[in-house]
Order: structure tokens, then sequence, then C-alpha cells
RNA sequence: GGGCGGUUAGCUCAGCGGUAGAGCACUCGCCUUACAAGCGAGGGGUCACUGGUUCGAACCCAGUACCGCCCA
């Protein structure tokens, strides 16, 4: 293996430019195989599917974020020594890709009925190889360190395979299933839907109020959807409802038709539901279906699978939304309109991937029959077998599989895994696994899968199984799934039942991480039409892939959403870049990575103090899925402290002869870029080859916390020597000194916590020793020091007793509440030790404080000097 | 209708029992030899409302109002 030079230091600009690494990078490390894992490794292993996007998607903000996250996660991984695996693929979405290809050859005139279904499918395999998966390429822009050599996809020969053998597992234990149901139906991609993917949007629709039957025994219901009573068969009431206790057993005659319905009672209505009185429609919802199963009721379906109308009559031919007005219509010249409310909001079911309207249409389907494995999913996180984070959404999983309904997996679609059932010429049914051949003169089933029924298995079919793989057995279950909120129910919950169901009990998760949706900066949800959407590869282009990761795991806190602007990718690619100017002053000043000095500084044993801390609870952010917490805890560090102070106090040392400074700079620098390295890979990579001159901090070790460096008495020193500063340069400021301008003073350190820091301290705040001609003309102290000052003339005394008035009363306000507290009995009674103490200890210091303040005011000239 | 979450600085969010914080935005002063994508200083909040628990509440409990999401 070769080790690559780093570069010279000289060739650093002072700007980083994202572009110029990026792609260099990522192609060494996947080239150096950085991210292929080894099944046969004896380290312990870490493992995480990539939840599989669309064959037909690109990546947008959304996969970003989920990206972005999961990369934290395995480069930790693989930098804290596991075997990792973090793998790619891509799920083969029935419905969206059909949709796809259906238009792309709609250009043409083409439908795919012309085609055939061979032909048809063999062209979206062409339009898979061609276009699909640019997604893939993406992610290598973001950084993604997934192991390419086993990417995989729903559609491939063994995740068919994993395909046919459980639905054959399935079907033998009588966990599959085929019905006559109602099923959710899209006339528009002709297929059933599962439940989940019918979206429900409150939509403007009418209540229209009919009267059936005449006298006695007319009867008033209340409908959204008039066409379909050409199709009722009954009218049901509650069964305690004294309006139409009467009535019920009794028959009305159904208008427009002629037939003769009967009135049922049901539990199931509600009688505070416009009339009390509903009509029931067994082959066109699902409740009446219910009803007409509970009271044998006959089913007339009034429409083919485009939602036309099929009944014969004036009605026939129309589509279901012209046939809705035209039965009013004929209902009202009959006198039957009682009333009709218009506007009427109500719940409306639209197809998730073309949003028609779905139809409820009766079918026969295959089903799954969820009891079971509903139970199992449930258990496993019940159990602690798989956990939940954060937890509060585990309620939102369990309300779903605990209440789960029979999964439809039939789709009337050409792409995807046909189902495996053949049907003989005398009814017979077979399902056929893999290996196995049908018998002769059957035919098959013509439906195909659910596109979920595959993406269930993804956890293991895409580690081999059915087949006993070595990384099956090293790298199932999984980690951690890192996946949206949204898709808990979708997804989550299919793969916790079909993984349990096929791998003897075992979940594919130790652990499910939900992360929520990213939106604009107002909190916003992004979408087309409102002009706010964010596009990842613009953000990459315009400030660099790292600026893009920081600033969506910036706002990624546990479940929640994540606003994100431009000006926050801005900053992020600031953060960047100030990492960038700090290693470049470190490399100019010759630091270097080794053996840290005997002799270290109070400056020196603060940082190094300062990084434990950091170390230690960066990484249990990351181990809780804290990522805004990390980022919030290296931003701050590597800013506040490392730039703004060490850095400063380390150009001092460095100018006294204190060479051992290099090597606690490299020692810090070398921490903090692998601390980071996880979060913004590419700028750390960038800069820590040309720290240390190795490889590749891909494999480099993450950090651990040292303990023999806490030194709580530094950094209380330090401490006091930032606020020694930062109170000088505040009087400063105020009395418009310009940072350049050097000012005389004298300091009383001697004796004192400072004195060794006289040379920095006046170097930071620019101050001169005194001359013979020292006049003071301010004063001012700052606990036990006091700083004279000559500023060479007249100071702004007014802005100088605003300044001390205000910490006057800053310091009265703390004195009074801390006595108060002192001087409460309950509080010194029942308070814990450490807290009076600590009060105590701010009492003194305010008293203090007062006496210094008062001291300075009454020595200040009088005001309009 | 059922459930969950939220309401803290102009915006987005941390903090979840003991001195109200961050980023961005804002004001003032600076091209100080790593960085103007920067440096220094500063202003800004009855922590939605009403009760309760507690020596002590942004934080715990109850209720109210508004916002968001999921399910029906």
């Amino acid at each position: 293996m070769t080790t690559p030079t780093p570069e010279p230091t000289a060739e650093l600009p002072s700007q980083y430019t994202p572009a110029q690494v990026e792609t260099r990078s990522y192609e060494r490390w996947v080239s150096a195989g950085y991210f292929t894992a080894d099944p046969g490794s004896e380290r312990e292993p870490f493992s995480i599917v990539l939840p599989p996007p669309n064959v037909t998607g690109s990546l947008h903000i959304g996969h970003a974020l989920d990206h972005s996250i999961q990369d934290a996660l395995a480069r930790r991984a693989r930098m804290s020594g596991a075997e990792t695996l973090w793998l790619p693929g891509m799920d083969h979405a029935g419905i969206a890709t059909q949709n796809v290809v259906e238009r792309e050859i709609a250009k043409d005139g083409v439908s795919r009925h012309d085609l055939g279904r061979e032909a048809f499918v063999e062209r979206v395999w062409r339009w898979k190889d061609e276009s699909g998966g640019k997604i893939l390429g993406q992610m290598t822009k973001l950084g993604d360190s997934v192991d390419w050599s086993r990417e995989r996809f729903t559609m491939d020969e063994n995740l068919s395979r994993a395909v046919q053998t459980i639905f054959k597992s399935l079907f033998d234990d009588g966990l599959i299933y085929r019905a006559e149901r109602i099923i959710n139906w899209c006339p528009r991609c002709l297929t059933a839907l599962s439940d989940i993917e019918v979206e429900h949007t409150e939509d403007e629709g009418e209540l229209i109020s009919i009267r059936y039957g005449s006298g006695d025994d007319a009867i008033v219901v209340a409908t959204t959807r008039a066409e379909t009573m050409l199709g009722d068969t009954a009218v049901a009431v509650h069964p305690a409802d004294e309006r139409y206790g009467h009535l019920i057993g009794r028959e009305v005659e159904l208008p427009l038709t002629g037939r003769m319905i009967p009135i049922v009672a049901d539990e199931h209505v509600d009688p505070a539901f416009g009339t009390g009185a509903v009509k029931v429609t067994p082959a066109h919802d699902p409740n009446d279906f219910e009803i007409g199963r509970r009271h044998s009721l006959p089913s007339i379906a009034v429409m083919d699978e485009r939602g036309v109308i099929t009944a014969h009559g004036p009605f026939e031919g129309l589509d279901r939304f012209e046939a809705r007005p035209a039965v009013v219509a004929a209902l009202r010249a009959e006198g039957r309109i009682v009333a009709e409310k218009r506007p009427y909001l109500h719940s409306v079911g639209h197809c998730s991937r073309c949003k028609t309207v779905v139809e409820p249409r009766l079918s026969l389907q295959w089903f799954v029959n969820v009891g079971p494995l509903a139970k199992a999913a449930g258990d496993a996180v019940r159990d602690g077998r798989t956990r939940i984070h954060p937890p509060e959404m585990a309620k939102r999983y369990f309300d779903w599989v605990d209440d789960m309904h029979d999964w439809c997996i039939s789709r009337q679609l050409w792409w995807g895994h046909r189902i495996p059932v053949w049907y003989g010429p005398a009814g017979e049914v077979v399902c056929v696994g893999p290996d196995e051949e049908p018998p002769a003169g059957h035919v098959q089933d013509p439906d195909v899968l659910d596109t979920w029924f595959s993406s269930g298995l993804w956890p293991f079919s895409t580690l081999g199984w059915p087949a006993k793989t070595p990384e099956l057995a090293k790298f199932y279950p999984t980690s951690v799934l890192v996946t949206g909120y949204d898709i808990l129910f979708f997804w989550v919950a299919r793969m916790m039942m079909l993984g349990l169901y096929a791998m003897d009990g075992r979940p594919p998760f130790h652990v499910v991480a939900l992360h929520g949706m990213v939106r604009d900066q107002y909190g916003k949800k992004m979408s087309k039409s409102f002009g706010n959407v964010v596009d990842p590869l613009d953000w990459i282009d315009r400030y660099g892939a790292d600026a893009t990761r920081f600033t969506l795991l910036r706002g990624a806190n546990p479940g929640a959403d994540v606003a994100i602007s431009e000006e926050w990718a801005a900053g992020s690619r600031n953060f960047c870049n100030k990492i960038w100017n700090a290693a470049r002053f470190a490399l100019m000043n010759g630091v270097a990575v080794g053996d840290l000095p005997a002799d270290l500084t109070a400056a020196d044993r603060w940082i190094l103090s300062r990084l434990q801390g950091v170390i230690s609870s960066v990484d249990t952010a990351l181990a809780e899925f804290e990522f805004a917490k990390a980022c919030d805890l290296l931003y701050h560090f590597a800013w506040d402290e490392v730039c703004d102070w060490y850095v400063e106090l380390a150009k001092i040392q460095i100018s006294s002869g204190r060479t051992g400074t290099r090597q606690v700079l490299g020692h810090v620098f070398d921490a903090l870029l692998r601390l980071l390295h996880p979060l913004v890979p590419f700028v750390t990579e960038e800069l820590w080859r040309a720290l240390t001159g190795r490889e590749s901090i891909v494999i480099a070790q993450w950090p651990v916390a040292d303990s023999r460096f806490d030194d709580p008495a530094a950094e209380a020193e330090i401490a006091q020597l930032q606020d020694l500063v930062t109170e000088v340069r505040r009087f400063r400021s105020d009395q418009g000194l310009k940072p350049g301008q050097r000012v005389a003073a004298r300091l009383s350190l001697t004796g004192g916590p400072l004195e060794a820091h006289e040379p920095a301290i006046r170097t930071l705040l620019r101050l001169d020793p005194p001359e013979d001609t020292f006049t003071p003309t301010a004063r001012l102290a700052v606990g036990a020091v006091t700083v004279e000052l000559d500023t060479a003339g007249a100071i702004d005394v007014a802005a100088e007793r605003k300044r001390l008035e205000k910490d006057l009363a800053a310091a009265r306000k703390e004195a009074a509440q801390t006595a108060g507290k002192l001087g409460n009995e309950q509080f010194m009674a029942k308070a814990p030790d450490d807290v009076v103490t600590n009060v105590r200890a701010r009492a003194a210091k305010a008293v203090d404080d007062i006496a210094r303040l008062e001291a300075q005011l009454s020595a200040l000239p009088a005001a309009h000097g």
C-alpha cells in the first residue's frame, strides 16, 4: 500500500474550496476499500441497511438528512474499530416505476397493453439500467461511506428468491390467503392498494339527504356518494334508535331502481350521524360490506374498474363523478331530495402515487393474515429486543401494530414480483417455491406483489437470505435502522413482522432511530408549489457536502423535524472554513503530531482537559443519536475555545520559544479533526492528511477520553484569564479605543494566580508596560486583579459610569436574591448542601462586586468632566 | 372522533427542579501577520395562559387556548 504524501502546507489556500477535494477524496476512499465490509472479521459488527430509495427517485433533502445520520454513525463505528457494513441499494417501487415507464412510452403513443406484458417488463428493465438509480451516484457527492460491493436491488435474483421463499412459507403456514374483500382501488392505476398507500385529505364534497320509500315507511338517509345508491341493498339503523324501531325488518323501495330493500338493525350505525339511518352498499364501501356480511345482504357492483357506472339504466357509462350530479338530479326530479349540504367537508382517500380518489372495490385479492406477525412485531419492541428511539415514538408503533388489518399484497401491475401461485384447470391452487416446477397445464396468477412485501425483507434478503451466508451470520440483526418517523408504519412494521418470521424470532434491528422531516427556515413543509424546496445537490455545489451535512445534522434532534435555510448553510460553510484556517495556521507554525512535551503550560493543560470533556460528551451524544448536540459541542469547542483562545495563547507561547506548543496544537487538532470526521468527512480528511502525513482519517482511531488530562485547576485558571481579558476589552470598547491602539497599563498580578500570564495578557489586550510618565486615567478591578490604564487623555466618564452602574445593578440584584435565599429558614433546612454552598459563594462574590464597583464609581471624576 | 407532540430572544431550536442559553439576524468598533466565509464588544426574553405541588418551577401535576402531525 502506498502512503500518499501530504500536501505541502504552503499550498493550502486561505479559503476552503470543497469542490476541489471532495470527488478526489471519495474516489480514493472507495478504491482503498475502506467501506467494504469483511464478514470474516473478528471485530465486533456494526451494520446498517440503507432504506432503499425508489429506483425512479433522485436525492432530495430528506435523503440527505437520512444519509448524513447514517454516515455519521457508520464512520464513527468504523473508527471505533467495528467491522462496519452500510449496505446500499434500491427499491423497484412497483406503481411509481410502472407509471414512469408508461408515461415514457405514451410519448410514442404506445400503451403497456400494446407492448404486452413481457415486452413491457423488458422495457422497464431497460429504463432501470439506463436512467434508474441516479440517486446512487448522487450519494457519492454526499460522501456516503456505503459498501458498493454489496449494492442490492429488490428485483435482484436472490432478493426475488427471498420473496418467493417467504411467500411459500407464509402460504404453507396459512398466513397468506386469497379472499373477496373490499379493497382500496385506484381507478387510474387500475390496481389494488394497501391501507397505507391511501392518503386521506379533508375535501369539499356534498352531503345529500335522500328519502327512500314512501308514506309511513319512508326513511331518510344521508350520503356523500349519491351515485352508489344504485347498488344499495339495505338501509341500516341502530337497534336502539327509537325513531326507527317500528321500521326494522320492513322493506322500502329504493328510488330510481324500483328494487325493494330491507331495513336492518346494526350496532355499528352511529345514530348521531345525519338522520341516524344509513344506506348500505356492500360492493362499494368497506363498512357497508361488513354490515352486508352480518345481515347476509347481496352485493351489487355498479361500477367497473375505471369507476364507470355499469348499472343498467340512464347512468350507465357515466364516470362516477359525472354520475353523482346526474343521480342527484334524477332524485330531485322525483322529489326525493330532502336536504343538500354544500360544501360538506369530509375525509376522502387518494392514491398516494397519483392522487386519484380511491374507490373501495369488491374484488378477489391475496392477503397476509397479520395477526401473529403483528403480535410478534409489537412484542419485540415491548420486551426491548428492538429499541425505538426516541421512545415516545414507540406508542405510535404499538397503536399501528396492535390494530393492524390484514394486508392486501396483490397488485394488478406488471412490474414487480409475480405471485408464485398457479391455478389448475380444475380450480387447483398451487403455491410454487423456488426450484419447484409448477404442474403442467397450470397458469400463474397474473398479479404481482406489493412493493413493501419485498422491501419488508430488506434487512436479510440483502445479506443473502434464504441462504445461510457469512454476511447474514455476521451482520444480522442490523445495529440500527435510520429512517423518518413518517414510514414507521409503512415499512418498519413490515420489516419487523417479516424479519421475526423469517429469522426465527430475531428482529431485524437492535435500534430503530427515527428522525423528522426537513422543513424551511420558518418551519414550513417543503413543497414545489410553495417554491421553498432545497436541492441538496445545489447546496453541495455551492457550499460543499460538509456544510450541507453539518446544516442538517446540526438541526437533527431525535424524532424532531429539521428546519434549514440558505443562511445556515452559509454558516456551516463558514465553520468548515474556520476549521480549515485554524489547521492552516497550525501547519504554518510547524505543528507536529507526536508525544506531548513534559512541561505543559496552564493553557496547554486547560485545552487538553477541555478536550477530554468534549470527547466524552460528543461520543455520548452520537451514541444517543443527539446529532444536534454533538454538532453544537464541536462547533463551540472548535471555534470558541480552540480558535478564539488556545490558538491565540499558542501564538504567544510559540513566539516566546515554547516549541512544545506545536505538539499540543498537533494533539488537539488531531483529536478535533477525528471527532469532526463523521459529521464533515471531506474537510477533515484533507486537513488530517496534511497534518499527520498519514493515509486517511477514515481509518483513524476514534478518540477516547483520557482522564489523566483532566485538570480542573487549569480550567479555573484560564477562566480567570478569560474574565480579565474580556473585562478589559469591554472597557476598551466602551471607551472607543481602537483595537490596534496600544495603551500603557499597570497590572497587579504579582503573587496572584495569573502572574505567569502577564505577557499573554499584555499581548491579547495590547497593553504596554508603564513608563515613567505613566499617569493612570482609569482603574479597573476584576476579581482580585487591578488594572490601571493610561489612556493618554480624558476618558469617557459617562460611558464608564454607565457600564459600572449596570454591573452594580446586576450585582445588587444578585446580592438581594442570594441573601433572600440564605435568610429563608425553609431553604436552609431543606435545600441540599451543594446548593446552599453555591448560593453562599454567589452571595459573597456579589458583596465583593458591589464594594469594588462602588469604589470605582466614587473614584470617577464628576460628570461633564 | 381517538391519539401524540409543540408553545422559551426577530427566526429556528436547546435547556426539563436550584444564576434563562445557542446559531442566524440586529447595533457599535476594527482589513490586529490562520481566517472579512473574519476579529472584538454589545442590545434583546413577565420561558402561551390559569391554578396546584415544592424552601425553590421554563422544567413536575391539572385545566384552558392556539399550532402541528398521525390514525379513524
